[in-house]
RNA sequence: GCGGGUGUAGCUCAAUUGGUUAGAGCACUCCCCUGUCACGGGAGAGGCUGCGGGUUCGAGUCCCGUCACUCGCGCCA
C-alpha cells in the first residue's frame, strides 16, 4: 500500500493506511501493546489489540526498528486525547506489522537529548545520534537556512559556481591540508582554506555575481567553535562598494532568519568601527543581548568595519590583519601605494558579528595589480616572491578586472546562533573529534606500502631474488 | 606545543580518612498487567574501575608513566 506520512494522518481519520518509519517507544500492557511510531514528519501512537495475530510480532518489536505498519486511523477516546501533542487526538489501530529491519539494543538511548552522552560514543554511532530529536532539528534547520540563502541569492541574479578542491598551497595564513600528486611524484595539491582567489578570478571572468556553498579546510588545532572543515556561504560581486555588500547581506540575513521564525534585536544592524568596538567591548566581536534577549533566543547582529590593514610581526615587519587581497578605504589608497603610515592604513574589511561570534567577514578587493603588489611590498616580499605567490592574480588584474568585493558567512556559526548550540559539532552531521578522528569511519589511517610507492612517498625496494 | 578537566556496568553517575563481596537509575532478559503515552509491578543478568608500572597487609581511591576524550592558550589572513 502507498505510504502515508505520519504528519498527515489527521487528514485520514477513518481510513486504513500504511506508515513507514521507526519505533520510538514500546509500552507493553500485557495484552495490549502501544507504540510511539516516528517518521520524518512526526509521531503517532499505534496500538495492537490482543485479538490481532500481530500481537506476537508487536511484543518482540524492539525500539528503533524500521517498520512498515498498516492500520486504521481512529479518533482517540475522549479521555485519552493528548491535546498538546501532534496527532494527540488520533491513534493508529494496527492491523499488520512488517519489520523492515529489527534493531538490536542501542548502545545509548536516543529518545531524549543526547548532549550528555559521551561524545566518543555518539560519534562512533553518529547515525543513531542523528535520529535524536535535537540533532534532527539542528541539521534540518541548517538545510533550511542554506535553502533560504540560495533562494535569496538567485533572486538577486547570482550564479552558483563550484571552484576546485585540488588547488595550490598558500604558505601564509593557516596551515593547508595537502594531497600528494600521483602523476607528479613529490608534488602536492592543497585543499582550499577558502575559494578567495578563484572567486576573484570569476569576477575577472565577468560573472559579476557569484556564490557557492563552499567547504573550507584548515589544518589548525580545533576548538569548540572550530573544526578542520566548515562550510561558508561564499559571495563575490562586481561593480560594488562596501555599503552595497553590507546592505545586501544584511537584507539576506534578515529575510532568511526571520522567515525561519527568529527575532532580530536591532534593524538596521548597528555599525561600529573597529576602534569603537574595541573601546566599547574590548574586542572586535561582542554580544549585545540582554538577559531577556538570551532567554528569548534573540539574534543581535552588528557590523564592525574600518579595521587596520596591517599589524606588526614579532620580527618588526608588517603582515595583514584579515586579507591581503583587500582594498584600503578610499581615502587611504594613496597611503598604500606610497607605503606611508602603514600602521594607520584602514582596510575595507567588514565583519558580521552575532551574539558574540564572528559569523562572517569580507571586503572590497584590490582590483589593480599595483594595489595588490603594494600590499606584498609592505609585507616585505621581493618581486620574485610576490610573483611566485600571486603572479597569476597580478596578471589577471591587467585585463579589465572590475571593481569587486564579497563576503563569506560561516554556516556553522550562523546555525550555532540559531540553535543556541555551544559546539560546532552539534550543527554538523559528521564532525570530528578534537584529535582529528572522523565520525563512524577510521580516518586518518595508514596507506598500504603499494599506495605510498605509487604516490612517490616511499621508494620502492628492489627485491633481491636468488 | 602548553595548561586545566574527565575516564568505574551498554548509557548516566555513586563508592567517607586507602579497608569486607564496587552500588543506583535507565537500557537489557524473564514473569504479571486491556487505555498506556518516558506506563506500572516483580525477579534476574551484567565490571580487567582506560592501559602499564609502583607504594601498601590491602588501591576505584595514593605516586609515576602512558593513551583517549574534552575545555582554554598558542595557532587559526
Amino acid at each position: 500500500m502507498e505510504r502515508t506520512y505520519i504528519g498527515e494522518l489527521g487528514q485520514h481519520v477513518g481510513e486504513t493506511i500504511t506508515i513507514k518509519g521507526w519505533v520510538s517507544v514500546r509500552r507493553d500492557q500485557g495484552k495490549m501493546v502501544f507504540f510511539d511510531l516516528r517518521d520524518m514528519t512526526g509521531t503517532v501512537q499505534g496500538l495492537v489489540l490482543p485479538s490481532n495475530p500481530a500481537i506476537e510480532i508487536a511484543k518482540g518489536l524492539k525500539v528503533e526498528s524500521a517498520v512498515a505498519i498498516t492500520g486504521a486511523v481512529n479518533k482517540r477516546p475522549e479521555k485519552n486525547v493528548q491535546a498538546d501533542k501532534l496527532n494527540g487526538d488520533i491513534e493508529l489501530l494496527i492491523e499488520s506489522i512488517d519489520i523492515l529491519n529489527l534493531s538490536e539494543t542501542l548502545p545509548f538511548e536516543i529518545n531524549g537529548d543526547t548532549s550528555g552522552i559521551n561524545e566518543e560514543v555518539r560519534l562512533q554511532y553518529r547515525y543513531l545520534d542523528l535520529r535524536s530529536e535535537r540533532m534532527q532539528r539542528n541539521i534540518r534547520l541548517r538545510s533550511q537556512f542554506v535553502q533560504k540563502c540560495r533562494e535569496y541569492l538567485f533572486k538577486q541574479k547570482f550564479t552558483e559556481i563550484e571552484t576546485p578542491l585540488l588547488t595550490e598551497s598558500t604558505p601564509e595564513g593557516s596551515r593547508d591540508f595537502v594531497v600528494p600528486s600521483r602523476l607528479q611524484p613529490g608534488k602536492f595539491y592543497a585543499l582550499p582554506q577558502s575559494p578567495q582567489q578563484y572567486k576573484q578570478l570569476l569576477m575577472v571572468g565577468a560573472f559579476e555575481r557569484y556564490f557557492q556553498i563552499a567547504r573550507a579546510l584548515r589544518d589548525e588545532d580545533l576548538r569548540a567553535d572550530r573544526g578542520f572543515e566548515h562550510t561558508q556561504i561564499d559571495i563575490e560581486m562586481s561593480f560594488v562598494e562596501q555599503g552595497d555588500i553590507m546592505g545586501m547581506i544584511e537584507e539576506m540575513m534578515i529575510e532568511t532568519v526571520e522567515s525561519l521564525g527568529f527575532t532580530i534585536k536591532e534593524k538596521p544592524f548597528p555599525r561600529l568601527t573597529y576602534a569603537e568596538s574595541m573601546e566599547k567591548y574590548g574586542a572586535d566581536k561582542f554580544d549585545m543581548r540582554t538577559e531577556e534577549d538570551r532567554a528569548n533566543n534573540v539574534l543581535a547582529y552588528a557590523w564592525v568595519y574600518k579595521f587596520p590593514f596591517f599589524e606588526k610581526t614579532p620580527e618588526g615587519g608588517w603582515t595583514f590583519t584579515h586579507n591581503p587581497f583587500s582594498m584600503p578605504i578610499p581615502e587611504h589608497v594613496d597611503m598604500l601605494l606610497k607605503k606611508e603610515n602603514v600602521g594607520d592604513i584602514l582596510t575595507t574589511q567588514y565583519d558580521l558579528v552575532c551574539n558574540g561570534f564572528e559569523t562572517g567577514g569580507g571586503s572590497i578587493r584590490a582590483h589593480k595589480p599595483e594595489l595588490l603588489k603594494s600590499v606584498y611590498e609592505i609585507m616585505g616580499y621581493t618581486d620574485e616572491e610576490t610573483e611566485e605567490r600571486i603572479g597569476h592574480m597580478l596578471e589577471a588584474f591587467k585585463y579589465g578586472a572590475p571593481t569587486h568585493g564579497g563576503i563569506a558567512l560561516g554556516v556553522e556559526r550562523v546555525l550555532m546562533n540559531l540553535t543556541n548550540e555551544e559546539y560546532l559539532r552539534e550543527v554538523q552531521a559528521f564532525p570530528m573529534t578534537r584529535g582529528g578522528q572522523t565520525a563512524v569511519m577510521k580516518a586518518p589511517k595508514e596507506l598500504t606500502p603499494e599506495q605510498l610507492i605509487e604516490l612517490g612517498l616511499r621508494v620502492e625496494k628492489k627485491e633481491k631474488k636468488a
